[in-house]
RNA sequence: GGCAGGGUAGCUCAGCCGGUUAGAGCACGGCACUCAUAAUGCCGGGGUCGCGGGUUCGAGUCCCGCCCCUGCUACCA
């Protein structure tokens, strides 16, 4: 029981929400879920980032302003975010003005707390007008940019500010050594710690050549006024979304995880943790990478012209399954496929088949032989089973291990099977037409909702919507995203009244094997 | 190129410090059952464990070489 501030990354504000966003607002969202099951005061935190020369080009490209740009955007996310039941706290936007006067006041905090850690510098390099931006090495190609070969690179010189990361090299080195849960999973922190091993140099941390974005607060020798560089406008989202720096702030910061994809594992577990020592702030609790959603193995890309619509794979089977497909297939660890063939299998075989027929079985029976009365019942074996899978599930979900979204939904999954199977040894239907087992019928009954109302509760943070479909359809009180983990052991259903709603997961009549078969 | 991880049933993967007939889920086939969304349960078929050597009484499991795949190798927000 405690605060739990978990965020994602704020997504660019140059194109529509696709399902590689979703995949991660989707885990993070579970996770978050978790937590309130948990009893913890969550806040999670979305948003977007709105500066950045990209993001000027496109709205000019329109005839509009940067600030009308990303105000036609922001919107477009918020809705889908709705859309796919993501219950955030906060949507931070990198143009509100709390997030620019946060990110001068810690830019700040590091000239008064590490006044060496900035520095001016003139930064050299092959600057191509195409990208406008520079090129490093590997993307030159005979002295040409490989995206723009009929331009040629200039070579440009422009002054800076520069942040000292350099510094800040053995800091991250113990920091990744001695806290091994700040950086998952192994995989990521074994790559960052060879950058580090590399040497890190020091980033640029103002701009010239663009001014879309926070002023750097503080100007040139020569008097030039910057714009603040990406990584220091973009990454205090997480810490200036607290209030930095109006007191209160430290109510809810450090972030206990900040949920991000592996592209930018080098600036959360870097150049983050390094900010916000030389500002002298404390640190994230832990940075979680996720894997990307492959398109049939496939990278999804748009220049590849692999890509999948959000909006068709939502309307496919409805907004849970979805939810659950993704966290189910996709291991939150690292990369997974999404294919229509395994999206149909999992739907028919998981959820219409296993856990929807579980529900809809065990309804019916308690309609039909107990007159729709959850019968009482002591705990027994399947309990103590189930217990023991409720284990695995938050050691799966908490983070101690990382998390392993996918790992706890397989636990899961365990618990269907288990019921189906004991509904099938117990034979509750046999036992009904035998008047001398009336009390082993309760008993099988009572052992059966049991199992149920805690399926609903475990699958809630992953498809809240048919978890609260189901809680309902059981008879359960209040709603089941107020239940409690804890108190999960001791959830008794005896005396609730069922109602048998229509079927949660569907079977469609075209998707069934007889109709394939011609 | 360097560093890291991986190549195990049709598919997705488990197999820790080497040890009896290599496992799971899905898919496939058969049987049982009827409470249920033709759902469920049980049984079964199916694998040269990337390739080639080596160590060992014994190797997916250790060592060497090779092939293939993936990630990282820093200023894109």
């Amino acid at each position: 029981m405690g605060k739990f501030y978990i965020t994602t990354a704020i997504d660019y504000a140059n194109g529509d929400p696709h399902i590689g966003h979703a995949y991660e607002k989707i885990g993070a969202d579970a996770i978050a879920r978790f937590h309130r099951l948990r009893g913890d005061d969550v806040h999670f935190l979305i948003g977007m980032d709105e500066h950045g020369q990209t993001v000027a080009q496109k709205a000019a490209e329109r005839g509009l302003t940067p600030q009308q740009q990303v105000d036609e955007i922001a919107p477009r996310f918020q809705e889908m975010w709705s859309r796919l039941e993501i219950s955030y706290d906060q949507f931070i936007r990198t143009t509100e003005d709390t997030h620019k006067a946060g990110v001068r006041a810690l830019i700040k905090r590091i000239f008064d707390n590490n006044p060496d850690d900035f520095y001016e510098k003139s930064y050299r390099g092959l600057y191509c007008v195409g990208c406008e931006s520079f090129k490093q090495a590997a993307e030159i190609v005979d002295g040409r940019c490989v995206l723009h070969p009929t331009r040629v690179l200039e070579q440009v010189e422009e002054r800076n500010w520069f942040f000292r990361l350099s510094k800040y090299g053995e800091f991250l080195r113990r920091l990744f050594t001695e806290r091994p849960e700040f950086l998952q999973p192994d995989s990521r922190r074994n790559e960052m710690l060879s950058l580090i091993d590399q040497g890190l140099e020091d980033i640029s941390a103002s701009r010239a050549r663009f001014a879309w974005g926070v002023p750097f607060p503080a100007p040139l020798s020569d008097g030039e006024q910057q714009t603040t560089y990406v990584w220091f406008d973009a990454l205090p989202n997480y810490l200036t979304a607290t209030g930095f720096p109006a007191k209160g702030y430290r109510d809810r910061w450090p972030a206990d995880v900040h949920v991000i994809g592996k592209d930018i594992t080098r600036f959360h577990s870097i150049i983050w943790p390094a900010m916000l020592q030389a500002a002298e702030l404390p640190l994230p609790r832990r940075v979680w990478v996720h894997g990307f959603v492959l398109f049939g193995g496939e990278k999804l890309s748009k220049t590849a012209g692999v890509r999948l619509e959000l909006d068709e794979a939502i309307a496919r089977f409805g907004v849970d399954p979805f939810r659950y497909f993704l966290l189910r297939e996709v291991p939150f660890d690292g990369d997974g496929s999404f294919t229509w063939e395994r999206f149909e299998d999992r739907y028919g075989a998981d959820l219409a088949n296993a856990f929807g027929n579980l529900a809809s079985r065990v309804i019916t029976m308690i309609e039909k032989y107990t007159g729709g009365t959850v019968p009482a019942g002591q705990a027994n074996d399947i309990d103590r089973a189930d217990a023991s899978d409720l284990a695995d599930y938050i050691s799966a979900m908490d983070g101690s291990r990382g998390y392993l979204l996918h790992e706890a939904l397989r636990i899961v999954w365990k618990s269907v099977t288990r019921a189906n199977e004991y509904a099938q040894q117990q034979q509750p239907w046999t036992l009904s037409k035998q008047p001398e087992s009336r009390a082993e019928l309760e008993r099988v009954l009572a052992s059966l909702a049991r199992q149920l109302a805690r399926l609903s509760v475990l699958v809630s943070p992953f498809m809240p919507l048919k978890a609260q479909e189901l809680w309902e359809s059981l008879g359960g009180p209040d709603s089941v995203s107020e239940q409690r983990l804890d108190a999960l052991t001791r959830l008794d259903p005896a005396g609730w009244r069922v109602t048998k709603g229509p079927a949660l997961f569907p079977r469609e009549p075209h998707t069934a094997k007889a109709s394939s078969a011609i």
